[in-house]
DNA sequence: TTTGCTGT
């Protein structure tokens, strides 16, 4: 494997290299694409596996993954399911398309004895070498490694928290005036929300959108980190259902630049339809809702 | 409080 990865970071990739390593991606995922599209069968197989009891955890697993994509999958890229979150992995740009959580009263519970502080940033190793971010991406980058799945949002239990340190959860973001601050002012609303609703769900991800340029033509346009050019978003999503207690659903969708934001700026400044971000991602959120349960988007009625 | 960084 240490050959592939000099022959990539050495040289020219060439057509050799290229299919050598299409081979063994192709080898790693065989499993997992002989049972698609049966689409619980394939988050099984993306389930790391170093567990002493894999059996019962699968069981255990899956009925948390049906419980947090409840409303549908907004796509099928790369499903990677923790036992708190599901994860769907854009091998291109080094970067998570989308991760999905459930937001209860319980899971958002202060546990004291979850300590975040003995969490570490760690590559995810059930992505391949060639695709996966390192922490050595980000050093010196003058980007955080942002939480897109947020740890705060898992502190119940230790291990739910320490999955969310895989780098394969992290997206590179602009530290004070936005990470630290306008984004995690809205990760903590969206936490909140488990206050007044008994079931929250938040699907979280990157942008990478157009944008003028001086001749006046639009161009995706973004800066990549490292030697293993991580992707920095240009926005981030978040689309938020919540569940009342009799049984109507409210959506809240917002976009944010990944740049430093005014601490005054209200978070519904940051408020689009949710079709838009759907357009510029390329996914479908919640394509399960049964619409006449929908009865409000970003607090109007629909 | 929660979000992270750098340097030893």
């Amino acid at each position: 494997m240490m050959f592939f990865r000099r022959f990539l970071i050495g040289s020219s990739l060439t057509l050799t290299g290229f299919l050598a390593g299409s081979l063994i991606e192709r080898r790693k995922q065989e499993p997992c694409q002989k049972v698609f599209p049966g689409l619980f069968d394939a988050v099984y197989a993306a389930t790391p596996v170093s567990l002493p009891d894999v059996q019962s955890h699968k069981n255990v697993t899956s009925n948390r993954i049906s419980q947090i994509m409840r409303f549908g999958f907004p796509g099928f890229d790369q499903i990677r399911s923790f036992d708190d979150y599901v994860l769907s992995y854009d091998r291109r740009n080094r970067v998570a398309h989308w991760v999905f959580e459930h937001l209860t009263p319980e899971t958002v519970k202060h546990n004291p004895e979850v300590d975040r502080a003995k969490c570490d940033f760690k590559r995810d190793e059930t992505v391949h070498p060639f695709f996966r971010s390192d922490n050595s991406d980000y050093k010196h980058s003058g980007f955080d490694r942002g939480h897109l799945a947020a740890a705060g949002n898992h502190k119940a239990n230790q291990k739910h928290c320490e999955d969310t340190f895989f780098l394969s959860n992290m997206a590179p973001q602009v530290g004070k005036g936005f990470n630290r601050d306008a984004w995690n002012k809205l990760e903590k609303y969206v936490r909140k929300l488990t206050k007044k609703y008994s079931n929250v769900y938040c699907c979280t991800g990157p942008l990478y959108l157009p944008r003028k340029e001086a001749d006046g033509k639009m161009y995706v346009k973004y800066q990549v980190l490292g030697t293993n050019s991580v992707a920095v978003p240009t926005h981030f999503f978040k689309v938020v259902v919540c569940e009342r207690s009799d049984g109507r659903l409210e959506m809240e969708a917002y976009v944010m630049p990944n740049q430093v934001i005014n601490d005054e700026s209200p978070l519904t400044m940051f408020q689009v339809p949710p079709e838009t971000i759907e357009r510029a991602a390329g996914l479908l959120f919640f394509s399960q809702i049964n619409r006449r349960h929908l009865v409000s988007i970003n607090g109007k009625n629909v």
